[in-house]
DNA sequence: CTCTCCTAATTAACCAGTTAGTTAGATTAT
DNA sequence: ATAATCTAACTAACTGGTTAATTAGGAGAG
């Protein structure tokens, strides 16, 4: 017996052959689908299966029987693609962080000025939470917890991914600090409170739904919020010229 | 058979009989504690052990009999004095929220203008939560889904705690604003955006471990924290004097 | 071109360990 | 006694993970 989820991303290249749109797995018409099928749409779906069942129930929560049913796959093929539930989980946040990255680098190595590097970071940031707004519950889902396994985990994930755009974003302070631009902030405080601001809000989002009248999720809701980090994030770190 | 999980919080005035350290419940040189001893004592522990076990591995991956074996306590007894583990959340929720409301509303009650009170509520709802680091991850363990009977459970919350609390912020906020004290903000993104920089640090703080090398929850380190957060909500809410 | 055989992809059925919740009774203060 | 407090032992249901078998696309032989 041979199981995929050993090597890294075995033949992402199939991705292209089938034009068919992703209903995929539903056996349509009696033609049964789903053997010998889609591999990487397989793959795919579980993942993006989990990504909800993960947002919606937490990792503890989640029941790799729904993330299945979800994926319309058997359950047995979740063991098939990945290790156990704990390997699917770390699949989605690679998926997740891996995005931002591809997002966020670009801007971040880009030749703008301090402020609108900041800006621009900051939107590109706010912009890929807001087309995937279940991301941030994924992530708090398990974020959250200290001491076991977790440890050695969130330590690679620190390490591949935050590490390098922390680095960079402290780069840009030191920067506008040095200009003039900034006022003077501790990155260490300055950068998790932009985080802070930018996914809470998503990631409270079913709470605020009860709270307020609006959905916070509607276009325009999204549009103001939008417009309203970057003030406010402006606001608290430039400086006011005399 | 009588259970105590009925009716509101029980002989809450047994509390103050004994001065014993709450080592209690531990059996030590034969006699036998823990029968007809200290019910509230007991509540208690159960409550202190459950706020523990829910930080630590979120609702659904909390163990019912961790919480019995951390509160010295045999499991039957949470069934005693709570229905279920869903009810023994909620009471952990309670708890949480009555006591940083008993800490809030007083400043908001109190006569101070929109300046002075804005800065005494932040410095309340900080010092509250770095007394109870592991109350944010608590919160935020169920506070992220969406659907189900949950849903019936954050409405209650958000009418009993949060409702009150915001609507009297909101009227600092407009007064601070008529006085030209303030910039003009909408609160519905003002407010969720100051508790998001109070709260996501602690709830990030075994993250942030791994990430810089100072212990986030250090006496100095929080005492930092403190000050930077004042002066970056008032940086970014109060109007500068031309 | 077609018949075999190989193998990746997929599934139905199952199992062993776990876990929330129960029961029937014990202990003790009043 | 009686009722409040507490416990050891038990169970019904669930859940992560496994297994053995099945399906069909493709490669090579003829």
């Amino acid at each position: 017996m041979v199981t995929a989820h050993e090597g890294s991303r075995a033949g992402s290249k199939a991705m292209a052959t089938s034009t068919r749109t992703d209903v995929g797995r539903k056996r349509l018409g009696g033609t049964r689908l789903g053997t010998r099928g889609q591999p990487e749409e397989s793959r795919a779906a579980i993942l993006k299966a989990a990504v909800g069942e993960f947002a919606e129930h937490g990792v503890a929560g989640a029941r790799t029987d729904a993330i299945a049913r979800a994926a319309h796959v058997n359950k047995a093929l979740l063991y098939y693609y990945f290790k156990d539930k704990d390997a699917l989980y770390e699949a989605v946040l690679d998926h997740v962080f891996s995005g931002l990255r591809a997002r966020v680098v670009p801007v971040l190595e880009s030749k703008l000025l301090p402020r609108e590097k900041m800006l621009e970071y900051l939107a590109a940031y706010f912009d890929y939470i807001a087309a995937n707004p279940r991301f941030p519950r994924v992530v708090q889902a398990e974020w959250t917890r200290s001491p076991g396994k977790h440890t050695a985990r969130m330590e690679r994930i620190a390490r591949e991914y935050f590490r390098p755009i922390y680095q960079k974003l402290v780069e840009v302070l030191q920067a506008g600090m040095e200009t003039g631009d900034f006022r003077r902030v501790n990155p260490m405080d300055f950068l998790p409170s932009m985080v802070a601001v930018i996914v809470l809000y998503f990631s409270a989002a079913p709470v605020m739904k009860t709270l307020m009248k609006v959905d916070p999720l509607s276009a325009e809701r999204i549009a103001e919020r939008r417009a309203f980090v970057l003030e406010f994030i402006s606001a608290a770190l430039f400086a006011r010229r005399p």
